[in-house]
This record gives C-alpha cells, structure tokens and sequence, in this order.
DNA sequence: ATAATAATGAGAAGCGTTCGCATATTATGT
DNA sequence: ACATAATATGCGAACGCTTCTCATTATTAT
C-alpha cells in the first residue's frame, strides 16, 4: 500500500504523492521524465501543478523510493527503486530503453577507482545505439 | 598550426576560434566549461561573446575537433579529441577529473550490447567518488 | 580592391527546473 | 468531531545554461 511507502519515508500521505507513487509502479514505462507524470496526471483530470511534480520526484529521491536519471538530451527521467542496481542501454532512434547489469563491468569499476585511490560513491554507464526493431 | 586544423575542418579562419581551439590545447585542466573558456578570454582583454563560445565550440564538436561531456550537476564540458578513448572518475569534493581507459569494461559493454540486439555508437561512463586528496 | 559569403557580439528567448508565497490540506491533541 | 499547528499545494515568477535573431563586421574568392 502506497499509504505506508509514504509514512515510512517521512511524508506525509498527500493525493500528489499517492497518485505519482501509483504512476511509478503502474507504468508501462519504467523511466518516466516529471513532465511525462504532469502531462498523464492532468489528462486524468487531476488538479495539479508542474512545480509540485518537480519537488514530490525530488523528495522522493532523497527517501531513496525512486532513482533520477541524467539521459543524454535534455531532461530527467525517474524510475521506482527496486533494489537490485543496473545500467542502460538508449535506442537512439525510437527512445526505447533496455537495462542490463554486468557483474564484469561492475568490478573492473570497482578495480579502477581502487587503482587511482578514489572511494568511489556513483556511477552511471549510458550505452547509446540502434535497437533491435530500429534495425528492421 | 591552428589555422590549418580550421581550415582542414572546413571552417573559416577567425579570431575567436584561433583563441578558443589554442586554450584546449594549452589549458592546464583538459575539461573546461563554454563558461571558463568565456572568463578567460574576458580576462585575457578579448572582445568576444558568450554566444560565440558556444557556436564555436559546437562547430568544434561537429567537426571532430573536441568532445563534449555531460558530468553530473549543470553544464557541459569539452576536452580536445586527441584519438584515444577513455572514461571519467570525477570527485564530488573538489571537482578534480581523472581519466581512464579499461579494455575489459569496452569488451562487456560490447558483448552486453550484441546479446541485447542493438548496433551501439556510442557510450558515457562517469565514476563519481572521493579522490585521494580529499581522503586526507 | 570588390563583392559575396560567413561569423560575430549583444540581447532576447528557450527550456527544464526551482523558488516564493498565499491558500489549501493533513496530522495532532482534545 | 473540532480546533490548531504544521506542512504541502498550485501558480507564476525567476533561475541557469544554452540557443536564436539580427544588425554589424570580418574573411574569403574574384
Ligand atoms: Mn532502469
Ligand atoms: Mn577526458
Ligand atoms: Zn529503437
Ligand atoms: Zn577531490
């Protein structure tokens, strides 16, 4: 229930948030931008603004529910935190995005960082090609 | 020679691409902001737009002449193509940026791509940590 | 030199995102 | 349930980075 995700994450249980929570989950697409939320939420008829959107994703973020990412050309996108980390691979052609994880590329990255004595906190890898349909 | 690097790129030889292809090349630090470069050339007593930095630096980029980077958090930078491909571990602390090159994280990333169908053409790798400096 | 062509600087505009504030909603204690 | 305090909301303005517009100036070809 979205009531509790809210509460144990420290906030307060708002129609707003409930309705974007339910969107992360629902989506047909995992990675969804703020504006892709607004848009769907107003043409159900929702009364809300762009600006509240923008800040429930970023606290949203902050209590760890969801994850932002930076894709090449323009905005945000958002996904549900579900735990298990992975990487992305963008269609450049139809935007379509796959995901993947590499349990090789994830050493070797830890190897790196060693080797030039960082204390690595993130990473993002962002793979960018033709997909399978596109090629067709 | 600068003038022949423009000229080779089918671009006309003017004063500030003189100046700005000259600062990639001499700069201390490899990966500067359309910004920095603007500040420089400012202090350096050139009469030049902020504008054309980043005309230029487009045309720059569509000719082959430098690459620019998307690093976490506000602007672009650029950094000369010198042939090589590497990837960017950046510390959150003080902004230093180091580079690397793993022929083991090229392969996966290649491999992942074939097993998911796509023709990949491109990829961006950003570690983001602590570097030794800011670890004392 | 001249003419044709392209680049420049200045400021306005664009875009995604955040801020400020008056109003509305939620949680708390009775 | 009700009053109260605390917080969130929607709106529009403002932000930071980047691109555009356009009159002026510089570069190239003749
Ligand atoms: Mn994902
Ligand atoms: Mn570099
Ligand atoms: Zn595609
Ligand atoms: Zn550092």
């Amino acid at each position: 229930m979205e009531s509790k995700d809210l509460r144990d994450a420290g906030l307060k249980v708002t129609l707003p948030r409930l309705k974007i929570l339910k969107m992360l989950e629902k989506a047909a697409n995992r990675h969804l931008s703020a504006e892709a939320i607004y848009k769907v939420l107003l043409e159900e008829g929702e009364e809300i603004g762009l600006a509240t959107v923008y800040r429930v994703l970023t606290q949203f973020e902050s209590a760890g529910l969801i994850k932002r990412h930076h894709f090449e050309g323009g905005n945000s996108v958002f996904e549900l935190e579900q735990g298990e980390h992975h990487d992305h691979i963008l269609c450049i052609k139809c935007g379509r995005v796959d995901e993947f994880y590499d349990d090789l590329i994830e050493e070797r990255q830890n190897k790196v960082a060693e080797k030039l004595g960082y204390k690595m906190t993130d990473h993002s890898l962002y793979m960018y090609g033709v997909c399978p349909a596109c090629n067709a």
